[in-house]
DNA sequence: GTCTATACCCCGATAGAC
DNA sequence: GTCTATCGGGGTATAGAC
């Protein structure tokens, strides 16, 4: 670890994985302090609301780019193949994704009217671009969002039970058969 | 209200109330001796264990009875008839559940093992009696069970997206959209 | 910019009166 | 059974030295 450079970076990434461990509420300005070794009048030196305005700088990196995981998933030939190839995808490297969700998903309630609309902003342009990519295969864009929202979901509930509700402590997870399972009930109703 | 009879019986009632609002962490012992129009030291005399005995208490009663909801759905003719009835049926009554279900998923770091299998428990004994009304429409029960994962995923992440998170707020939900979308892919997917 | 020292409050918990 | 009174600790926040 180089020298000190930039605290209030260091501050602001602390803090979002003491926030994301433990919850905003049960994280005092203290452990922040604490990890990021220094104290906590100079947490105030940066950031003059206190914690909650730590919390505001946190959620501005924690938004999630869901968008990104679509754009290798441009040249797809069937719905078959995008629900398959989109639900490998989110499942290797969808795990830092879905701690993030989970953890908005917690706070929710604490958050402010923007950082809401930046959330279900963020929720609806994934939707978007996913009817998009459904679309040159079924009939209509009204069925394309009705599926893209189907898929969308499935996968976002999927990882929830099995992740964030940890069932895959419980049970084997069928990630396989979830998959081709979803692939085939979605490929079918293409047109 | 009538005179108090059972004031343990409010403590734990309250305190879910301020729970499930505010999360554990953030609720103090005060709050919920306020709530319940009582001290402190007289919760200190119903649970030994103080707050966290208090927690078990609200998770035994919190714990959502899924199957509950499956019960009248042992006459579905169709596959399409199930998800739709399904569907319609948790949309009218399902509030409930998915609030203290989100609950669950904000606590679960705090949860201990007996209360999180618990849960696991919970969430299994759904998804199979979701299969064992899937399986006469399909071929298998290997096709039952990952069918009943799609489906329960499904509505799960409906549900987090559209309530927990207020989507609904911010675009109209597809609500029956979503559910005729979701029982044409399941429904056709069937023997 | 970062620290030491401290103010003031509410936290969870308990002893002992009634 | 329920209360009053209180303890020790940790919470957020700030003034002022360096």
């Amino acid at each position: 670890m180089a020298a000190r450079t930039d605290l209030r970076d260091d501050i602001i990434r602390v803090a979002g994985e003491l926030f994301m461990q433990q919850s905003y509420a049960a994280t005092s300005i203290k452990q922040i302090a604490k990890a990021a070794h220094c104290t906590t009048a100079a947490l105030y030196y940066y950031f003059e609301e206190g914690k909650e305005g730590i919390l505001r700088q946190v959620i501005d990196v924690a938004m999630p780019n869901l968008v990104g995981y679509l754009e290798p998933l441009r040249d797809v030939t069937s719905l078959h193949d995008l629900v398959v190839r989109l639900g490998l995808t989110l499942w290797e490297s969808g795990e830092a994704i879905l701690q993030r969700t989970r953890w908005l998903m917690v706070e929710f309630p604490n958050l402010g009217e923007a950082e809401r609309a930046r959330l279900h902003t963020t929720l609806l342009q994934f939707q978007k671009r996913l009817a998009d990519l459904i679309q040159p295969f079924v009939a209509s864009r009204q069925d394309a969002e009705a599926t893209a929202w189907v898929l969308y979901s499935a996968i976002f509930g999927y990882g929830q039970l099995f992740v964030t509700l940890d069932l895959q402590s419980a049970v084997e997870p069928p990630n396989e058969q979830f998959v081709y399972a979803l692939a085939d009930m979605i490929g079918s109703s293409g047109k």
